[in-house]
RNA sequence: GUCCCCGUCGUCUAGCCUGGCCUAGGACAUCGCCCUUUCACGGCGGUAACACGGGUUCAAAUCCCGUCGGGGACGCCA
């Protein structure tokens, strides 16, 4: 991995990093903290930093690292620097011992506890062993020198009652005793630094000024503060984001909900990234002026931090859904249809085609024509499956015959009309304009209504009531096909027992 | 358990800081009507919320206190 220069590209605007920890797929949550980060850096000409936050070798996965990168390549930002902090570890080492050699930590020769199983309940308010914390520094020095394995904590200060305080963007002035902050791991005893130190090690580093993350950090900022300043660096400005939660109000977990939390799965359905960006930013933020739909444009004009909100947002999936449309929130669903009609249609029959090619093999100019009749008809890409799939196929799939039969009609008026139809529609050219003036004429001679004559060709030749408007349908199918599947819906008719004799 | 954060329609939200224009606005979803060759789009309309209790005030969704409820953090994980 390339490591950039650390002096910003472009100049003096703020800099910000998405620090993922590649231990899962990428999630919504981790999304919508990407984009507000990536929205405020282009808002205010600044930089946007990813680094991977993979300090814990136990737990992280290389197929991780592939589906953040998936994700983010489908979200299609970008950002201006990249980092891994793994390579990072004896810069993360040299700020623990400046904190060291301040007098702000001290060794902790205690063996190290188990591990995550007992964490489940309650941790009692263990803040230091005064053993430790009070061991003189020249024994500390001996012992670190006979080679005994030791932890490296931070000395929270305890002397007098002391506040540890920030101004946050989102939730405002946060305070917090330093009674109420245990003497936390800087390294451990392998000498590996610890998550906080890694991440402020690196924030400082890489000289972030505004750090923007779930508000699942801000009990943990008190902690960070105390370690910029122990270093004698300026701790950067702090935004804390709402979370997002499931429907039954707890934090989103891959583990707890599924797939349904996966970036990559809105990807697989057929979301647009634009409408998946616009839905997350309308979680947890507003641009108070009634916008919803909106480009990324209009999000990098109108974001600012004082939009966001300070309660927690819903993600309304649902699980164990029956359809694909049903388990996404009905409002994401929504902003993708209407991203989707606002798309040109060379760009969104593009988009559609790898989609369709899952199971039909088709030619792009076909699928140029079929993408107008679609375009409000489909809310996810995929739809297109069950929205088109009549006129890939060279032969529909079986139908109730039943079907063929119009409104306030019968079997016979199905065979009547489909009959008209076929001998007609021979000498007739494919154009929609042709197409109405014969089928309306048709419909007139034989003594039903426009809708009776339309249904049964319709069925007839998509293979189901509900499609799109029969003369567009039919100039796209084309002749040959058309006539076709009439006379096979003629044969299917005349195997109906019902079926009085077509006259 | 300790500490922190939050609480407006089912959901996302506007309004709250700088009390009165709020008989609380918008959107999605839902229901109904219209448009219409089906579906969809579009148009119109309906149902639906200030968690609760006390204050302060001429006046509170907006300020203060309390209660309840929800969430989060408390690891040699990140």
């Amino acid at each position: 991995m390339t490591t950039p220069k650390v002096e910003a590209a472009g100049g003096r605007g703020p800099r910000v990093r998405f620090a993922p920890s590649p231990t899962g797929f990428l999630h919504v949550g981790s999304a919508r903290t990407f984009i507000f980060n990536w929205l405020y850096a282009r808002r205010n000409g600044g930089t946007m930093i990813l680094r991977l936050d993979d300090t814990d070798v136990e737990r992280n996965t290389e197929a991780s690292v592939n589906s953040i990168f998936d994700g983010l390549r489908w979200l299609g930002l970008g950002w201006d620097e990249e980092f891994k902090q793994s390579e990072r570890i004896a810069l993360h080492q040299k700020m623990a011992w400046t904190i060291f050699e301040r007098g702000f930590a001290y060794r902790d020769f205690t063996p190290a506890h188990s591990g995550d199983a007992e964490k489940s309940g309650a941790q009692g308010n263990w803040l230091y062993n005064p053993g430790m914390r009070d061991l003189p520094l020249a024994e500390s020095d001996r012992r670190a020198a006979a080679g005994e394995p030791f932890a490296l904590r931070f000395r929270v200060p305890r002397d007098l009652e002391q506040q540890v305080r920030f101004v946050d963007a989102v939730y405002g002035e946060q305070v917090k005793s330093t009674a109420d902050i245990e003497d936390f791991a800087l390294l451990r005893s392998d000498s590996m630094p610890t998550y906080h130190l890694a991440s402020c090690a690196d924030d400082a580093d890489l000289h972030i000024d505004h750090i923007i993350r779930g508000q699942d950090h801000l009990t943990n900022t008190f902690k960070h503060v105390l370690i910029f300043e122990a270093a004698g660096c300026q701790p950067p400005a702090f935004a804390h984001l709402p979370l997002l939660v499931a429907p039954d109000g707890t934090k989103l977990s891959k583990r707890r909900h599924g797939a349904v939390v996966s970036v990559t799965t809105y990807r697989d359905m057929g979301f647009l990234p634009e409408a998946f960006i616009n839905f997350l930013c309308l979680l947890g933020w507003s641009p108070k002026d009634n916008r919803e739909k909106m480009s990324r444009e209009e999000l990098v004009a109108s974001f600012s931090l004082e939009g966001i909100n300070r309660a927690n947002t819903v993600v309304n999936f649902k699980e164990p859904a029956a359809t694909a449309e049903e388990m996404f929130d009905s409002k994401a669903v929504w902003l993708n249809a209407e991203h989707i009609r606002a798309l040109p249609l060379a760009d969104l029959s593009e988009r559609l085609l790898p989609f369709v090619r899952e199971k039909f093999e088709v030619e792009p100019s076909k699928m140029l024509q079929v993408t107008p009749l679609i375009q409000e008809r489909i809310k996810l890409l995929r739809d297109v499956l069950t929205a088109a799939d009549f006129f890939f196929v060279s032969d529909l799939p079986p139908y109730d015959p039943a079907e063929l039969i119009p409104q306030k009609g019968d079997a016979g008026m199905a065979f009547r009309v489909l009959q008209k139809a076929e001998a007609v529609l021979q000498g007739t050219e494919f154009k929609h304009d042709a197409l109405d003036q014969v089928l309306r004429s048709a419909a007139q001679e034989l003594g039903v209504k426009a809708g009776q004559m339309f249904q049964p060709i319709r069925v007839a030749v998509c293979g189901r009531k509900n499609a799109p408007p029969l003369f567009e349908t039919l100039e796209v199918l084309g002749k040959d096909k058309a006539i076709k599947r009439i006379g096979q819906a003629l044969a299917s008719l005349q195997n109906l027992s019902s079926v009085g004799q077509g006259r």
